[in-house]
DNA sequence: CGTTCGATGCACT
DNA sequence: GTGCATCGAACGT
């Protein structure tokens, strides 16, 4: 079952907890790739610096401003394509970046769309490795900015509910960010192979 | 295990 | 011109 707008037009922090255990899904002409979502963080509302709304609407993070359930991806240190669902009521600038995957459909391709252009090969990706990272689930799934506002509850690519209890939710700061690192606004699956990010911020 | 650093393009000041 | 919601290779411990 594809998650319904109302899952997104609540409170970020239970968007980021609850889409845990959910499976993101992208249908592409090389066919359908998914992933289950094991990490994601919330960023919420123009007084927190580390949200794109931070500086008031611009151009960029129009999407935050938009209704919920939509996508919102961006471009980011010129090579990475970053996914996030929108969520609060319309107005209120939020959303929950996906950060991790564990992956269930389409992996082969997956693989190849993660070395293209390096000098791996697909056979060296431990499974674990395709979808974690925010810049590296993006490239396996093949969401780029034509994905921008894609409508997450009916289209090619939304997220659906099939069934799936994460285990233990574990918290923590967000990653990669300069200002706002005191909110412990990450949530994974404690303890899951394919979450990001050094040891020390995988732990419970 | 840990830290450092280059690649790479664009939004925003 | 500055600073990124990153990644992976290279190197130190």
């Amino acid at each position: 079952m594809i998650l319904p707008r109302a899952f997104y037009a609540r409170p970020t922090l239970e968007v980021a907890r609850d889409l845990l255990g959910k499976v993101l899904v992208h249908e592409t002409a090389a066919g359908r790739a998914s992933g289950m979502i094991v990490e994601t963080e919330a960023y919420i509302g123009e007084d927190d610096p580390a949200c794109h709304a931070a500086p008031g609407p611009t151009p960029r993070n129009a999407p935050l401003y938009g209704p919920p359930g939509f996508a919102y991806v961006y471009f980011n240190y010129g090579m990475h394509y970053l996914v996030n669902a929108v969520t609060e009521p319309e107005g209120a600038p939020a959303a929950v970046l996906i950060r991790a995957l564990a992956p269930l459909e389409g992996v082969a391709s997956m693989r190849r769309r993660r070395v293209r252009g390096t000098g791996r090969r697909a056979a060296d990706l431990d499974v674990h490795e395709i979808c974690r990272g925010p810049g590296n689930l993006t490239r396996a799934l093949g969401i780029g900015l034509g994905q921008n506002r894609a409508d997450l509850t009916h289209g090619a690519l939304v997220v659906e509910d099939r069934g799936t209890t994460p285990g233990r939710v574990a918290w923590g700061p967000r990653i990669g960010i300069r200002a706002g690192v005191d909110r412990p606004w990450r949530a994974w699956i404690a303890g899951h192979p394919a979450v990001s990010g050094p040891a020390a911020m995988r732990g419970v």
